[in-house]
DNA sequence: TTAACATATAAGCATCCTCTTATGTATTCA
DNA sequence: TGAATACATAAGAGGATGCTTATATGTTAA
């Protein structure tokens, strides 16, 4: 890290922008808790799970039937999703059913989707 | 990948889920697209820079100052955010500042930051 | 209990990410 | 033009990530 002092601020406002913004900063802590929210929807793989546990719940078995890919790689990322509070696992007999968890990820999926499709 | 076959769909509803799932599951490239834009919001940094870039515009050295990073490091991450259009750069003389380039982007930071502060 | 099935985990590899230090580029001012 | 400032980029180290193959765990049925 460099020492050099940014006197930018001081160009454009009478307070110093730099400390105005510190106010608005995120704490680290919290900044890493809303990345790693957002880190469950950073992948492919991930999203398409999620967009197939959006409309109905399904067993690994079924997920990595429908996306074409090895059951340790689906099962690797249900896990990173189960981590994340993402998604509930439900226990049937040999079945293990998944489901989204919560409602609010449905919505950020929507949201992201909209904004994807919207370009 | 194996070849084994899973029935699981077939026990608990006369078509295959697995099937139906596949209507819903989404397309490779917008999974890709829908991922991508999460990724500006997965790692801490990213989120820190925007959280301040959400209530006003800055400049890269501002930026550098307020989150006690480097520059390069500052600079960096800006060119992530940029070549997913998540922020604009403008130049005005020597600084460059930077704004959120989409009202989208706000919103899914504010939703996620609510999502993580409602716990 | 033994075999078969469904899923989870382990180990390992290749790739990607985020930072660092060093340097290049663009702009202003003397 | 030359020096200083603000930023961008390059190269590389260290760690995280996403898959593979192989194996372990848990459940059902014979």
């Amino acid at each position: 890290m460099n020492e050099s002092r940014t006197i930018c601020a001081a160009d454009h406002t009478d307070e110093s922008l730099a400390r105005a913004a510190e106010d608005h900063l995120l704490d680290g802590i919290i900044a890493t808790h809303v990345a790693d929210l957002f880190k469950a929807l950073s992948d492919p793989t991930r999203v398409r799970v999620i967009s197939l546990l959006a409309h109905t719940e399904l067993c690994v078995g079924d997920l990595s039937l429908a996306m074409g890919m090895s059951q340790p790689a689906i099962s690797h990322q249900l896990r990173v999703l189960r981590n994340l509070r993402i998604v509930t696992a439900r226990r049937e007999g040999r079945h293990v059913f998944y489901t989204l968890s919560d409602e609010h990820i449905h919505d950020l999926f929507q949201q992201g989707l909209a904004h994807v499709q919207h370009e």
